[in-house]
DNA sequence: ACCTGAACACCGTTCAAGT
DNA sequence: ACCTGAACACCGTTCAAGT
């Protein structure tokens, strides 16, 4: 990796009139929109402005560059995902580790199936950001929460909890994330939901 | 995902003469070095040209385009893990599953941790190539080999192996990630190694 | 406060000219 | 067969001018 200049990426202003709110609003959306049918190759900067219904100098009075916008749409994705999980685990408090196991596993893959495309877009989206720092955060807020939850489990305790949490959550990102990239027809999902709550299963020892 | 045009990742011409192979892999060469030392974000083909010596020209006399050249080395990345993957899965034959699963564990993180830097910006590369099909190609070989290892085990034998096959390639590659990009430091390797290799070993219940 | 769009710098790619 | 590098098209980003 090495030397890659940071490059900054938070918003550069923030709206304070209504029209602007809904400004940002289009731009995030068409963000989304235009990743989605031309694709991350060809999104301009100018085309999201236009399918906005703005002009790109629009654009850059809220998002510094490029990389900025693609990190916002992320990080609004990630922190839907990021919630469903958080409120997965509150939910399971107290259930068996098969329960919350359970909770756990059909939270995170609903989320991330609920719009394939919308994901598979972000895959490219996060590449092109020097994304790491904002889905470990991601990661960690989720992996604090499985964490606590099964800190509340009657039956199991765990050694090394914390690193064992992060496996099952790499897990569940990884088979997902190749399932989606293998076309995520309705029997693999079917099979990787069974599968991957077998394999937490079986890692967790319940 | 939709509509991302295909576009021609295959090289341009063959090299016939000496100096052009050498130019080829000087080009190879220099496109890792760039990646390594300047980043996706700064890699330009003039830079990359440059490093090799030679005119920008020159280099899309052998590859079509810059993400052609990106294609080329992820390739060869690709094509040594999967190597290793297969001699270790021939060596294993007739171990039991547990043997099996730490020669196969072992291959994956060694072949993936030899060299982390390039490992990293790889997966860098690999999102801005449309890389799926490679990657899925790659994956496969890899597949093919540990199932047809796991059946000549003497122990155990698997329903939907082909299926359970995905699920761990998919575990290994999404959690050695996971510890590359959180900085894969000598600790964290370590009990990557142990907790892979027990979750695998639990879910194929051996 | 918010928006516009022509202008600028830079990068990917080509092609006529060379050995 | 192989190489060069100026030229072109296009995209990210800015900024003076507008409401």
């Amino acid at each position: 990796m090495a030397t890659a200049l940071k490059i900054d990426l938070r918003a550069r202003k923030t709206p304070v009139q209504e029209r602007a709110a809904v400004t940002v609003e289009a731009v995030n959306e068409a963000t989304v929109q235009v990743l989605l049918t031309a694709g991350l190759e060809r999104m301009t900067t100018t085309r999201v402005a236009a399918r906005a219904g703005v002009s790109v100098g629009t654009l850059y009075q809220y998002y510094p560059n490029k990389q900025a916008l693609l990190f916002a749409v992320l990080e609004q994705h990630l922190m839907v995902l990021a919630t469903a999980v958080e409120q997965a685990c509150e939910q399971a408090r107290g259930l068996t580790v098969r329960g919350m196991t359970e909770a756990l596993v059909r939270a995170f893959i609903d989320a991330k199936m609920r719009n394939t495309e919308v994901s598979m877009s972000l895959y490219a989206a996060a590449a092109a950001v020097d994304s790491a720092a904002l889905v470990q955060r991601m990661s960690r807020r989720c992996q604090k929460a499985v964490t606590t939850m099964l800190t509340t489990a009657p039956d199991g305790r765990f050694e090394e909890l914390d690193f064992k949490v992060m496996m099952l959550f790499a897990t569940m990102a990884g088979t997902t994330r190749m399932v989606l990239e293998a076309g995520a027809s309705a029997k693999m999902v079917r099979m990787l939901r069974a599968e991957l709550l077998a394999m937490c299963l079986a890692y967790l020892g319940a």
